[in-house]
DNA sequence: CTAGTGACTGTTT
DNA sequence: AAAACAGCCACTA
């Protein structure tokens, strides 16, 4: 397969369960800047043995990113994030300044208020 | 090789 | 807020 996507991968499977990444976010860690849409296209050829929080790739919006034609997707990957315990406002939207995945801030649940 | 396309993003209307 | 534009670059026809 492509090394590029392997690189895409790795940092993928570093996302923390019950939070997200941006596709350019990912690029760039990977050290590769302005690719994002090749996270897109590593994604959508992502060979079906290996398992990967795909999931967790949200667009920059924090958003689900519609892609051809289907729907039941998106429905789906909401779910999965859902049952991480990502919660999506009423506009159908992550807030990323909660879920977003930043490295130096610490990972693990988020305590609420106080 | 040229063109069109896209699980994207940031800026500008 | 939403749509249009302009960068972006691997892949496909």
């Amino acid at each position: 397969m492509n090394p590029l996507h392997q690189r895409f991968y790795e940092v993928i499977a570093r996302i923390p369960k019950g939070r997200v990444a941006t596709y350019g976010q990912i690029a760039a860690m990977a050290g590769l800047p302005r690719r994002a849409r090749m996270v897109g296209q590593a994604l959508r050829s992502t060979p079906e043995g290996l398992e990967i929080p795909w999931q967790r790739v949200v667009n920059a919006q924090g958003t689900v990113s519609p892609r051809a034609g289907l729907g039941w997707e998106e429905g789906y990957q909401r779910h999965l994030l859902e049952e991480e315990g990502v919660v999506f406002n009423a506009r159908g939207r992550i807030d990323l300044e909660r879920f977003g995945w930043d490295p130096d801030r610490r990972p693990g649940p988020r305590r609420r208020k106080s």
